[in-house]
DNA sequence: CGGGCCGATACCCTGAGGGTATGGCGGACC
DNA sequence: GGTCCGCCATACCCTCAGGGTATCGGCCCG
């Protein structure tokens, strides 16, 4: 069993993903022939078949999937390596949180004035952008991240729920759904939307969306109608946008999430702080975030 | 940054651990020169000085100290990504156990009875060796190992307590501390000790220690003596040799440790099975293995 | 039965990475 | 303080892993 390189799993991962060796040799940046030599070798050295290619079709056999998943996680620890090697060697610590603008329910400043408070609080500095926003904590690019429990994979990841929500659609004013009290997802079929929760960052009609605000403004020109967590409401308003509730949507968690094995004390303190904050929220919701009514 | 290879991580680790570029390159099957060139190189890629070479001494710095402990746990996830898919390739689902051969206290059969009485259980293989029963654990090849808690590293492995242990020495009957009814760890200076706990398996004057049995062997014929947890005395017995507590040595705990991020049902199991037999043994010990009495 | 799609094979070629020889710098010892 | 020695860095060459192009072969579909 002769060593595994990373670029084996990488390899392996891009045609496991597009189940297709032309296309996942473009996404690799190389020939068609290679890629399909380097998979051959790659399972006669582990002496297992990874791909059942049956005609036209390729598949990953039970082995295949173990191995996708592995090596994920094995590519996400090469990648921490170097990240956490490079931030460790910029001197400086500070703690690294990632979130989607807008997504932290309003509870981010209560968090950060808790965590500062502490005795040994690093300087934290906010990781925002679009995209998955659970890959930087898996990669060791950030040490926390704010994610949306059905919509990130936490898979690999402990996380603290901070708050439950329930969804809103929001709607421009013109639109047929918006003289109703509240919506179903039935009623919701057949509109635009936009693939929030999709790992690549959703286009809608060739626009891609990088941030709330511009979805309210494509919102507001009737161009999509999205399903957000009901806290967006109170980050970002925009005329031209109402929101109605959603009833059957299941509930969205914003989370906190860190990476399993980290140790740092930090991590362990900006989860601290982060929970004692979401309790007293939860006690005492501020105006405008009503809390989750007893049922 | 461009894409490190395992190659990287693997040539950083040896020379972070020999803190010599020479013996490293020796270890890895290369020459010097080029073991230097590649770190240099991975200096470069990663923008920050891994190795301080101050003169004759080559040291870690913050960020290779922190880029050593990424790079071994993400070789171990490469080389779990290869053991695992060969074995979920292999078909025949089992749950594989390491452990030191007679380490388990007494315990296993009970444990293996109780387990596979579970709906479901796999069929269990042993896989007993020498050197670190940890290693199986990170690298896939085992599902769970039973450890002993100071002597075996947990870092990154999630683990529950079996039993704890007192540890007593193992003496050849003829000893000068054979007569006393207890001895101290200071009693013990200057005694010819298998290094147990360490690394590489020890030698004791050129005799690889491989098994329990052939230490006992080796005490009886008076060439050394060991501490070891007390139970080893019921599962081993051997003339000529005598066994007493060692009053101030740190008690150790017989631990079943798992892979974290391992989410299998049949460990989640047999974590159970484990720590059910653990608990009714702790209330009802069996002949010769007294728990230990409360405080 | 023919065309097109897609993975496998054949063959060449480039460059990353390994080897040998040697330089250069520090520390140690007399 | 000079010399020696240990050890990492540099210089230079060479081999082969891995990437590219061209083409074959099987499968599906019309």
């Amino acid at each position: 069993m002769a060593d595994l390189e990373t670029r084996n799993l990488r390899y392996f991962v891009a045609v496991a993903e597009e189940l297709h060796f032309g296309r996942a040799a473009e996404r690799l940046g190389i020939a068609q022939p290679p890629l399909s030599r380097a998979i051959k070798r790659l399972e006669a050295r582990l002496g297992v078949e990874l791909l059942a290619r049956s005609g036209g079709r390729v598949t990953l056999t039970e082995a295949g999937e173990v191995f996708l998943r592995e090596s994920r996680r094995a590519l996400d620890a090469v990648a921490a390596a170097a990240h956490r090697a490079v931030r460790a060697g910029r001197g400086a610590r500070r703690l690294v949180l990632t979130m989607k603008p807008g997504g932290d329910a309003g509870l981010l400043p209560a968090i950060l004035a808790a965590y500062e408070a502490m005795p040994g609080a690093l300087p934290v500095e906010i990781m925002a952008g679009a995209g998955d926003r659970s890959a930087p904590l898996r990669d060791g690019r950030a040490d926390v991240g704010m994610l949306h429990s059905p919509y990130s994979d936490l898979e690999g990841l402990d996380a603290e729920s901070l708050l439950v929500e329930r969804q809103v659609v929001l709607l421009p004013t013109g639109h047929r759904l918006a003289a109703r009290p509240w919506v179903r997802l039935s009623d919701l079929r057949g509109e635009t939307m936009p693939p929030w929760p999709s790992r690549p960052v959703g286009s809608i009609a060739g626009q891609n969306v990088i941030d709330v605000g511009q979805l309210m403004q494509l919102i507001a020109l009737g161009r999509t109608i999205a399903v957000v967590p009901e806290s967006v409401r109170d980050v970002m308003r925009q005329d031209g946008v109402v929101c109605r509730p959603v009833l059957d949507a299941p509930p969205t968690t914003v989370v906190l999430a860190w990476q399993q094995d980290n140790c740092s004390t930090a991590v362990a303190a900006f989860v601290r702080a982060a929970t004692e904050v979401a309790v007293r929220a939860a006690a005492s919701p501020p105006a405008g975030v009503p809390a989750t009514a007893d049922a």
